[in-house]
RNA sequence: GGGCGCGUGGCCUAGCAUGGAUAGGGCACCAGCCUUCUAAGCUGGGAAUCCCGGGUUCAAAUCCCGGCGCGCCCGCCA
């Protein structure tokens, strides 16, 4: 059981033996650890809920596990023994009992699988960050966590592109290949819009590629691959990995076996084919989902289909990081594929989007923050600043580690459905609510110890300083945060809990100087930022920051 | 039009599921703190009709109803 558990179930007994049958709540700051108001016991027993506190007061058991059980107002507040908490919580975290989470089950979790058309931007770059954060907490809970993307190289956009790719001379001939292609994408785009044989001879393509042309496919195969690469090394500058590329067109003829299955539930209309939900029982805003065109090729919704049912061979559980407009989709994909397969159980992950202040971002239009822009004016901002300390050839290495991390976490610490509005300075902030602080605080806790020794002893009795205490409560909490954060799938509460604890960290750091106290304090003290470290460095790895010794 | 989401100081944001004690942070602004463990830090200050109107309740930012504003979706796109 978790440490602040022990404690809260204790208070919970000590209720129970003086004949009160409820639970207590987390107190507000200042008002100890759990409180009991005792408002809805002021008609039942005809008293003030004060009068109440002042008599449950009055009857409870003292218990080693509380300095102080007191009524304040209506209040019955519980505080907890700062000694034993203290005790129980540096152990655990010194020999990593609190980092032990029962092993849980294999997880799918599908992120980003954006349309391989263009560079990643601004605007996309809330899934990969959420996604790939989500996945390590969900490891860290206990899970196997395998992270898929799913390649769409089958549907219209893609054809675009190679027909652009084809027939366009491109523009910009060196760089990345999703930089250099994106234009013959954008430019392909516009003609296909202007003129209708264009589009045509798009369409053509398409269904080559899908028929399974070989020449094509390996055309499509070199440059798909060329853009995916190009997108692939973005992610994994911002620290995000991807377990699993899954292509789409791999999945077509499973795809198609599929629709046969679906064929009671199925109605037709100009030689395309659908999925009526009634007929399967299902009721949504929608009631036609189309699995083929009239060309007979397929679509995304069908391929869809095939691609969770084929995550389903791998893990019961899927967990899907898709956007707000998907919403309606997956719904549609979740009910066929659970009634499918009634053994699957799939959750979406949703997020709002990341918009300019003029609007949406969109790769067809050019109107876009490239992810690789941001990356790299972060990277020059903290060399700017870098440039009056130091570190030498660390410098890049510690640049690039606070410019991955800053975008991270100003993704990280905004609520995930909450829309953003893309910022320059917001996205790339040094201060206050920001990687940057979290990180630093890490670098203050290693400095003391490169500078301190700790040799390997500690009294808690010596930690009685408001501060230790608050951080030592803090850092217990740390379990029940990352299971919280995995039950409501959101990893802002990891990203808030990390600037809590720095923040917290800092207030120890101005009032409790830890090397120039005497001998057993400073021992003690420095097992605290022992164990600080460790619980912070958990959480940088855990939200894919870095954590940096010096900066 | 229907469905879903969001609405908290000048700006950004936490709290809302499980209603309770002074609505917590950050940015910006003002005033301070580097001969002592890293000032990317810390202290103090001003600044809030918690979108609006009803309702439930001893108690509503939180729950219910009705509005308003913004975003997304309602494609033989993905």
């Amino acid at each position: 059981m978790f440490i602040m558990e022990k404690f809260r179930e204790k208070a919970n007994e000590l209720l129970k033996e003086i004949g009160v049958e409820a639970e207590v709540e987390e107190a507000k700051e200042g008002f100890g650890d759990f409180t009991l108001p005792c408002f809805r016991f002021a008609k039942l027993m005809k008293k003030s809920p004060a009068a109440i506190a002042k008599e449950f007061e009055e009857k409870i058991k003292k218990s080693d596990y509380f300095e102080k059980i007191e009524a304040v107002g209506p209040y019955l507040n519980f505080h907890i023994s700062p000694e034993k908490l203290a005790k129980m919580t540096l152990s655990e975290i010194i020999d990593g009992r609190i980092f032990q989470f029962k092993k849980k089950d294999k997880i799918v979790l599908e992120h980003t699988s954006a349309n391989p058309t263009g560079p990643l931007h601004v605007g996309r770059a809330r899934n990969p960050i959420i996604g790939d954060t989500m996945a390590r907490i969900l490891r860290e809970h206990g899970h196997e966590v395998e992270v898929h993307y799913f390649v769409n190289d089958a549907g219209m956009q893609v054809a675009t592109l190679l027909w652009g790719i084809m027939n366009l001379p491109s523009i910009k001939k060196h760089g990345k290949c999703d930089h250099v292609y994106v234009r013959n994408y954008q430019e392909a785009s516009k003609l296909a819009s202007e003129k209708k044989e264009i589009e045509g001879e798009i369409r053509e393509l398409m269904k080559r590629y899908e028929s399974g042309d070989e020449e094509l496919r390996e055309f499509g195969k070199e440059k798909i691959g060329c853009m995916l690469e190009g997108i692939r090394e973005t992610l994994e500058k911002i620290n995000v990995h991807i377990d699993r590329f899954v292509w789409e067109s791999s999945l077509i003829p499973e795809a198609k076996r599929i629709a046969e299955e679906l064929k009671d539930y199925t109605g037709e209309e100009n030689g395309a084919y659908y999925v009526d939900m009634k007929k399967m029982g299902i009721e949504l805003q929608k009631n036609k989902f189309y699995l083929y065109r009239n060309d007979g090729t397929t679509l995304y919704f069908l391929r869809d289909i095939a691609y969770h049912l084929y995550k389903g061979k791998i893990a019961r559980t899927l967990v899907d990081v898709l956007g707000e407009d998907h919403k309606l989709h997956f719904y549609a994909i979740k009910s066929i594929v659970e009634k499918l397969n009634p053994k699957l159980r799939i959750t979406p992950l949703f997020y709002s989007f990341v918009r300019l202040p003029e609007g949406k971002m969109s790769t067809r239009k050019g109107t876009v923050v490239y992810l690789d822009d941001l990356i790299e004016e972060g990277y020059r901002m903290a060399m700017d600043i870098l440039k009056d300390r130091n570190y030498g050839d660390e410098s890049e290495k510690i640049a690039e580690s606070i410019a991955y991390s800053s975008i991270r976490y100003s993704i990280l610490n905004v609520q995930e459905e909450k829309p953003i509005v893309f910022r320059w300075d917001k996205a790339l902030s040094f201060e206050g609510e920001s990687a940057p602080f979290i990180i630093y605080t890490y670098a203050r806790a290693s400095s003391i110890l490169r500078k301190g020794e700790w040799k390997n002893t500690y009294d808690v009795k010596l930690l009685t300083h408001e501060q230790e205490i608050k951080l030592i409560k803090l850092m217990a909490k740390y379990p029940e945060i990352i299971k919280s954060s995995c039950e409501s799938l959101s990893p802002y509460i990891v990203a808030r809990y990390a600037y809590e604890l720095a923040m917290q960290f800092n207030q120890f750091y101005r009032d409790c100087p830890v090397l120039s106290s005497s001998s057993e304090l400073r021992e003690s003290r420095l097992a605290l930022v022992h164990s600080f470290k460790i619980i912070l460095g958990r959480i940088l790895k855990v939200l894919g920051l870095a954590a940096l010794e010096k900066m």
